[in-house]
DNA sequence: GTGATAGATGTTTACGTGAACATCAGATTT
DNA sequence: AAATCTGATGTTCACGTAAACATCTATCAC
């Protein structure tokens, strides 16, 4: 008579074993095998031993969901973007994937509808109820504002690609001097002055890349051609290039990134003007393909494992110190020179 | 004398209001607080509304683990990956990502090591410890077993790039259509033969192309060239372009993606052999740079958005019904002509 | 007017874990 | 030998949620 009270709320789901099965099986109260499963010292060898058998004789998991809920901690971080069709954000997403397991932590993809398109009602409640501990953001952080979404002010944050670094931490490839070393080696090499192809206006990766190269030639004393804008895509790159080509006075031309530099490539060879011989290409991202373009493409490299690394890094001390750092770290570029500049022959 | 057996265990974790706090301030139970939540039509309008301001007024959000150890379900699935740096692998995430935010679901990326370097001691217990529903596999499935990995067998499993058909469900492009399709193209031109720079051998998109190109051949009563292994970079592409320039005989390859293709690209050029005067090229994937490439590579395109919107199809049906489906779902490529082929002209 | 029915809401409970506290045996100190 | 300490192990409880069940109120049929 004492076997009725059961079956009350069970979902059909099949759940695996639980820490009591593992229990049960050695002999052992529930909390020597968190112990175990938890790697604290203070239990015998012995006892280990027997609770690391049962364990595996069952087949035993920790359940992840309960873990955090006790714990308050997801061992998880949130990765938010536009899009990944973009080389930096693809490698971005790739470097801090990598650092993110070094520490053991997962990484969720979230990916945002774009503000400056459709509607974003959802995004909101998906972003804020995401079990993660931290976020990186891969975007200009004002365009979260845009996006109407807000971030929960309690949530450790890490920003790419923005400038946001007094409201967050901000890690970066330091845009300015990538885009100084590409115009000044085509200035070192004789040009009159460099031509733009920028990204778009609310990349702040693309609006540094400008103001740094305008700077540059303003610093000799040159006044800077209009900037022309393009979207990262090969496809501006070559619509930007046709134009180029068509100006005779154009010798050379840094291109914000390596897709938009292969569009303008193709756009002057179309145009029957010899790259490098009348024009020379600076890119910016040095993409693995980028050596093998026709000519292999000088450009300036990013080291985005660093950039990853270092986001994992501040995100791990935010969400362990609860400090809500702010400020910019930057990670130097290089310039790898090939074979689309050369020497001005005006 | 009633308020000392409190303050027990308190993780210094500052949590966010409950469902308990919502209840009280709209004075409801907090059942109903989470019929609202979850959206349950039996819910007074009225109560609703009130339960709504209360929990914008908390800035209540849902607690995922609490959820989820409540329903067993994390509303979020895997995706399993050695790299994201091929284009394919790339896409195919991109894809499966735009899909799951669609059915209302997270994607947790999880990068395995290279099952054929290093240690992998940590990789099974990272998989298997998941908070995820299901999990694809951008990979040949049986590098699974290399990798000293185990899929817990009760979890739903698509994967992507296998030919392990018959032991689970599997979702790909229909790699032996696409490279019948290159074959052919060239062939049409009237090559006497095509040359094939393969992808790795551990990768079965990379065995379908080779075998489906070999076969065409045969079909057609021609002793396939021996097919030459590059490891999907443009470095390899470049390596396998030079032997291949130094063939006179070659007048038609088929490179089994863009990339590779690039690197042959450029071998030809520094070898003086025009393309596609002299040889002819076809890629595989499509990326949006070889429109750019010198000259317009001509390539299979792969649709990758469907290719991600089948593996959600099929995972969410299989996470609901628990069936363990298996079978071989093909999504169709499509030849784009560009102007790296030309007629063979002997 | 009485009983039946449907819809809204409340109460109780368990999901699996780990922190806090309790206990107990053996080792060490005096 | 009594007192003290140390390390291993057990017991209790709460984290936030939603399923199951229990009530309670208005509406309807006769």
């Amino acid at each position: 008579m004492t076997d009725t009270a059961k079956d009350r709320s069970r979902p059909e789901t099949r759940r695996g074993p639980s820490m009591a099965d593992v229990a049960k099986l050695a002999g052992v109260s529930s909390q020597t095998v968190s112990r175990v499963s938890n790697e604290r010292r203070n239990v015998d060898e012995a006892t280990r031993e027997r609770v690391l058998a049962a364990m595996r004789r069952l087949g035993y998991k920790p359940n992840r969901a309960a873990r955090a809920l006790r714990t308050g901690r997801f061992r998880s971080i949130g990765v938010i973007t536009f899009t990944l069709s973009t080389y930096g954000n693809m490698r971005t997403l790739d470097a801090i994937t990598a650092a993110a397991a070094e520490e053991d932590l997962t990484v969720t993809v979230i990916r945002i509808p774009d503000p400056t398109t459709g509607t974003v009602s959802g995004a909101y409640r998906r972003l804020s109820e995401q079990a993660v501990d931290g976020v990186v953001i891969i975007f200009e952080a004002h365009l979260l504002d845009q996006a109407d979404i807000t971030l929960p002010d309690d949530q450790p944050v890490v920003v790419v690609d923005s400038n946001a670094g007094d409201a967050y931490a901000v890690v970066d490839t330091d845009q300015e001097l990538g885009a100084r070393q590409a115009t000044e080696h085509l200035l070192g090499l004789g040009h009159p002055t460099v031509w733009h192809i920028a990204g778009p206006e609310d990349s702040f990766s693309a609006h540094h890349r400008v103001t740094a190269w305008a700077e540059t030639l303003r610093a000799r004393g040159i006044t800077s051609p209009l900037a022309m804008r393009g979207d990262w895509s090969t496809d501006s790159g070559y619509r930007i290039g046709r134009e180029l080509a068509a100006r005779p006075e154009v010798s050379a031309v840094f291109a914000a990134n390596d897709q938009m530099a292969l569009g303008a490539l193709q756009a002057l060879h179309e145009a029957g003007r010899d790259v490098p011989g009348e024009v020379s290409v600076v890119g910016f991202d040095d993409m693995p393909e980028s050596k093998a373009f026709w000519p292999p493409l000088t450009t300036v490299h990013q080291d985005f494992a660093e950039v990853g690394r270092r986001c994992i890094e501040k995100l791990v001390h935010a969400i362990e110190t609860k400090e809500h750092e702010t400020g910019r770290a930057l990670v130097p570029t290089r310039l790898i020179v090939r074979e689309s500049t050369a020497r001005y022959a005006g």
